[in-house]
DNA sequence: GTCTTCTGTAACCTTGTAAGTTACGCTGAA
DNA sequence: TTCAGCGTAACTTACAAGGTTACAGAAGAC
């Protein structure tokens, strides 16, 4: 488990895609094939990356769709291992 | 992207939990702390393991929430790939 | 000042999925 | 035959993603 909160991966495309490239959000959502509003709820973490979207991403920017999910499983697994202590699960076996 | 349709991670939960401790699909659910439908529908590949549920699998067999979440991503992109030709998306950047 | 563009976001709808409870039929073992 | 285990259907609640439409604010161009 990681130490610290991991940026939802919409800051990073944000950072890694958008601005390197001055593309604005009306013109990204455009490129990826899905609303404006769809896009910004991502860039602002309202809505994970799902595994269409990260295939989008790899299409348009030229990364691995495997990295993108991965940023959003990573995001995810840490808010949820943060009721680890609220789950009442047995031990079933003792690693 | 992986050249062979990946397992539904039911199927590894079943070969390398239950069989091994020889674990109903009644009792592993119980001591997941979840319904027995639930556990049956990711057994047989109906459901898919939520980032709450690694967590429940890592506690509940000793291995990493990580390992248990990168085995779902791995299986609903590779399905995702598998439309990547009908995804109307623009180059954005040519890597 | 005015107009336009970009943006975030609210409201509303549809679809899909997870999870629960309850109940049913099937199977296999005691 | 009786019973435990199992898959699964039917129903509910909850939530997330995606779309369209519409609004308000910010910022730049004129």
């Amino acid at each position: 488990m990681r130490m610290h909160n991991p940026p939802h991966p919409g800051e990073i495309i944000k950072a890694l895609c958008l601005e390197p490239l001055g593309l604005t959000v009306t013109q990204a959502a455009e490129g990826l094939g899905v609303s404006r509003k769809t896009l910004s709820a991502i860039l602002n973490g309202r809505a994970g990356i799902t595994p269409e979207m990260a295939v989008r991403l790899s299409i348009a920017f030229g990364t691995s769709s495997e990295s993108w999910l991965n940023q959003q499983t990573q995001y995810d697994l840490w808010h949820a291992e943060r009721r680890r202590k609220q789950l009442r699960v047995a031990k079933l076996a003792s690693a």
